[in-house]
DNA sequence: ACACTTAGATGCTCCATACATATATGTAGT
DNA sequence: ACTACATATATGTATGGAGCATCTAAGTGT
């Protein structure tokens, strides 16, 4: 273990003009109708025991979209996963060792390969937990975990996870990416029930159905939900030809 | 003068887990109807003699936004611009040096300050032109000079040109951005020319006028245009006022 | 058989935009 | 001064999508 003024030392010493880039992923799922962000407790300096998103630096051969997928196939465990830059993030001093730009990317997952995720790699990373968010206040992002309670976050990463949902909000209205959050078999209060925890509030349901089952993105599977107390719902699934159109 | 084999050699000598930053910027305009994109003639190697974007290496106690705002101070002598980060492009082999990972960002200024800039740094830059973009063909950008001549562009600016034209196409349709092409006053045809350009349609003349003034995003100036051989146009400034609200 | 719950369908209203028409206000020509 | 012309500006109408209410369908539990 050292101490964090010798991490400063070391990394002031091969500082010129070159920096180090990392990429830090955010990655959501939609649990109990809100957002769930996945973040790590810092086992080291700096930053040590403060709640991180997974990230690593982008190797020298490597295409940053190719260190968001080993970023989330290392710490995460997952592959072939949705994932899309979002922001890069440089401000001089945000990594108190040496200059360090993180592009930032999101991914979004259904809630079982979320919770794989969370289980997976408690070997490596000390803790990995799940961080509903409860939206802005003061302009800055609030993480709450199960009560309420705020977490210290690492870094910037309260700023890119806030980015993050900000983009995702305004992407669902033009984007077929609510399905990223759901099982290849879905009912439509599923999907509904998912844009409104992105959203934050309610929408109608009629409407939603409605405008859901015009836009042809989905695909009626014939099958019907099981073991519901009452009617059950058919399920669909994502139709993807359709959406590249 | 060196060649490209020696930057090639200095440049790998360096070159370790740390990679270098640039900032490259698509400013654009407005004008004759079409997106006019800045760009310059390289007069060094690597890809000589085509043509690039203004850029520069992100300095170590810098932000991206700062970076962005010297490149367009020293390459285009603007300041107090419009300018926003667009997408990172980090492609190992994007520039044939060595690591280079480039912050986009895109810039919007009114034909003025376009030509301002056009004219300002023939002494420290060979040549700076502008180029109508045509849209895209086969998912590749196109740039076409006044006699629909291809540009031959260095590294992949050609690709951040086309990622800026996309972003701000998406975006015209819910932030107030067109006024950025606009002097402080302008009539309602000018504002619709701007969208008209950018999305690359022909918009309804009296819905666009409704749907902007029922924004709130204008405010009548209660002067009028002159020198016109028809009824005058009034003219509105932007309310920036509403815009934030 | 009946109550209960949610799914799914249908009709109506409201609002924003596209489209069409009418009027206003300047210049230019006679 | 009058008229032709071009564009600005205002108003009316149709269309389509979203919100809202109501009705029927199809399961479970008593």
């Amino acid at each position: 273990m050292i101490s964090e003024r010798q991490f400063l030392r070391a990394y002031d010493a091969s500082a010129f003009d070159r920096v180090s880039v990392t990429v830090d992923v955010v990655l959501l799922s939609v649990a109990d109708g809100g957002l769930h962000a996945l973040v790590h407790r810092r086992a080291e300096h700096p930053c040590r025991d403060k709640w991180a998103l997974p990230g690593g630096f982008v190797q020298l051969a490597e295409s940053l979209d190719a260190a968001a997928a080993r970023v989330l196939r290392d710490k995460a465990g997952l592959e072939d996963v949705f994932v899309e830059q979002l922001y890069t993030f440089g401000e001089p001093c945000r990594d108190p060792r040496t200059r360090v730009i993180s592009v930032g990317y999101y991914a979004l997952v259904d809630i079982t390969r979320f919770e794989q995720a969370h289980a997976a790699r408690e070997d490596v990373i000390s803790a990995q937990i799940v961080v509903p968010w409860k939206g802005e206040r003061g302009g800055a992002v609030q993480l709450f975990g199960d009560q309420k309670q705020t977490l210290d976050v690492a870094f910037d990463h309260a700023e890119i996870i806030g980015a993050a949902v900000k983009r995702i909000r305004g992407k669902l209205g033009y984007a077929p990416i609510g399905f990223e959050f759901l099982p290849k078999r879905f009912t439509l209060l599923d999907l509904r029930q998912v844009h409104e925890a992105v959203l934050g509030r309610r929408l109608n349901k009629d409407s939603f159905r409605r405008t859901v089952l015009a836009s042809g993105l989905v695909r009626a599977t014939g099958q019907r939900e099981r073991a519901v107390d009452h009617r059950p719902a058919e399920l669909f699934r994502f139709n993807r030809k359709e959406a590249r159109a």
